[in-house]
RNA sequence: GGUCUCUUGGCCGAGUGGCUAGGCAGCGGUCUGCAAAACCGUGUACGGCGGUUCGAAUCCGCCAGAGACCUCCA
């Protein structure tokens, strides 16, 4: 039995039992990147977080249509003056290049980083630029139950109206009266009723690249409004959970949710899930304050900030050992307690083939098992059931040195089990087991130093042993002696994040291969 | 300034009233020609002050510190 799965609605800010709107099946939509520039740390978090949820939701035996977008147009910077320039609009302008040619080029970075991370691509990834006309459809009927309005080609959303009527700010706890005193009135003259209503599309200026013809003019879409109208689009007037990082509440999910409500008369999401920040130095990684590491940079260890490389699943392994709303701090401290522990588990992994059964168990699986599956029921307790995993290691390793036994059936769901938590629902995989780069001629060759070796050793010629083992060390080609024979591998591979910086001597680049 | 959250052992991080979370580091040990790895064992922490309670890291109050959102941000 599976139990019943929980989740903390941030909308009602309470656990609740997860019962989908229609048995067997969830509708799941997560806001995507806005492509401007490469992916970073951050980005992980969010779908790390909603990467463990779709396959938790599929583990548990749903059938889930995940819907995760890419913003490719109308996100701008500092929207609240109007004086803002679309991200990409700048970023192409910076560049020298079309718009698109921006969103390509990070639309393929943050695919290839994503894949790096083990994250599996959503059901229907759709963007924003492919669904103008959904967008002002949804902003006509807006405008025809009277909360919105046009002003100079630009329409914005009437927050004051539609606060008239239902209620602006529930999801971000805050009221009307309260963004009122606390948002600088402009002194500018802007076109729009309140400082506080925010755009559905906006008109563009002649030297605006991207834009598209609308009733009000050519211009484009607002960068809440996409959202909105995609879930709908791909979910229905209605659907199950909406996720997001926690810094889009508000005014993001907030402005969805007016959006949707004015349109339909009616909330569309049943569960609303943010996952926290990851900060560094206690602090939340942003441009401004320096501290800011793209994906790439940490999975080659190249950024001041970065004492060595670490690979996508220490990443992964480092986000999954926290609960996803709470936040967690970086620190090469905390990212190498975590390279080790992920090789600690897969080394328990691997050991579950090579063991010995015997008649009774004297160790309890069904327990351990209720208990991970209660951890991921709790909310995602990714770092319960981890620590549980790790109680799970210390059982397989004393059945291995022989304190404990297990029968060959326990062993038999254990295995299993094992498996299923650690590279379905977690999603890690074995980076130790990229032996592609080890080719034959080259395996040949070290199988006959190490043959050599032997042979030293065995006439205790302990200078030409050690000489053999320092020397392939120095090219990259780690030996270790090991009971059932000499283990070697490959410390980083050519090729692979990380594989320039091994030679140039660093010493603590992640290992590769085996 | 407004709203909200957090403060756990050297580091990261679970935990909402009583039962050693877990990982990493450290220390001790097993193994080993040495080394490395691996494995085993080992730590009674909860910002400060007061209160409630038989009992609080966990509830309440005050104080101190940190952070998030309010502006783009995952």
């Amino acid at each position: 039995m599976k139990g019943d799965f929980v989740i903390y609605n941030s909308l009602t800010r309470k656990k609740e039992i997860f019962k989908p709107l229609v048995e067997d099946r969830v509708g799941l939509y997560v806001c995507g990147p806005t492509v401007y520039s490469d992916s970073h740390l951050g980005h992980s978090r969010p779908n790390i977080t909603f990467d463990l949820l779709f396959r938790y939701l599929t583990f548990l035996g749903y059938k889930v249509r995940y819907v995760r977008n890419i913003t490719d147009v109308g996100h701008l910077e500092g929207e609240v003056d109007e004086t803002g320039e679309d991200k990409i609009s700048k970023k192409a302008r910076l560049e020298q290049i079309e718009p698109m040619e921006v969103v390509q080029k990070y639309m393929n970075t943050f695919h290839k980083n994503m894949e790096e991370l083990n994250i599996l691509p959503p059901g229907i990834e759709p963007r924003a630029s492919g669904h103008i006309i959904e967008q002002q459809l949804m902003i006509d009927s807006i405008i025809e139950k009277g909360f919105g309005y046009e002003q100079n080609g630009s329409v914005y959303f009437d927050v004051e109206k539609y606060n008239g009527q239902y209620n602006y700010g529930k999801l971000s706890g805050r009221n009307l009266d309260d963004i009122k005193t606390n948002t600088r009135q402009l002194d500018g003259q802007s076109e729009k009723k309140n400082s506080f209503d925010f755009a559905l599309w906006k008109k563009a200026s002649p030297g605006h690249i991207m834009r598209w013809p609308s009733k009000w003019g050519e211009g484009f879409p607002g960068w809440h409004l996409e959202c909105s109208a995609m879930s709908t689009k791909y979910l229905g007037e209605i659907f199950d959970i909406h996720g997001g990082g926690m810094d889009l509440v508000f005014p993001h999910h907030e402005c969805e949710i007016a959006q949707s409500t004015a349109s339909f008369g009616h909330e569309t999401v049943r569960y609303w899930m943010h996952n926290n920040m990851i900060t560094i130095d206690g602090q939340k990684m942003a441009r401004s304050l320096g501290n800011f590491i793209t994906l790439n940079e940490l999975f080659t260890g190249n950024h001041k900030l970065l004492n060595q490389a670490y690979s996508p699943m220490t990443i992964r392994f480092f986000i999954l050992q926290a609960h996803y709303r709470s936040t967690i701090d970086f620190s090469n401290e905390a990212l190498q307690a975590s390279e080790k522990g992920l090789e600690r588990l897969m080394t328990a992994v691997k050991a579950l083939g090579e063991l010995s059964t015997s008649g009774n168990s004297t160790i309890d699986v069904a327990s351990l098992k209720e208990k991970c599956i209660a951890a991921l029921n709790d909310d995602l307790n990714s770092a319960i059931a981890i620590a549980h995993l790790f109680d799970g290691v210390k059982m397989i390793n004393s059945v291995k040195a022989g304190t404990e036994t297990i029968s060959a059936t326990d062993l038999d769901d254990l295995t299993k089990f094992y498996k299923s938590m650690v590279f379905d629902i977690l999603g890690l995989r074995d980076e130790k087991g990229a032996e592609a780069n080890d080719s034959e001629v080259l395996a040949g060759a070290v199988e006959l130093l190490i043959s050599l070796r032997k042979d030293a050793k065995a006439n205790k010629d302990w200078g030409t042993a050690d000489k053999i083992r320092n020397e392939l060390n120095a090219i990259g080609i780690e030996l270790k002696d090991t009971k059932e024979g000499v283990d070697w591998k490959v410390k980083a591979p050519p090729g692979l994040p990380g594989g320039e910086e091994w030679a140039s001597n660093k010493k603590d680049n992640y290992k590769f291969g085996r």
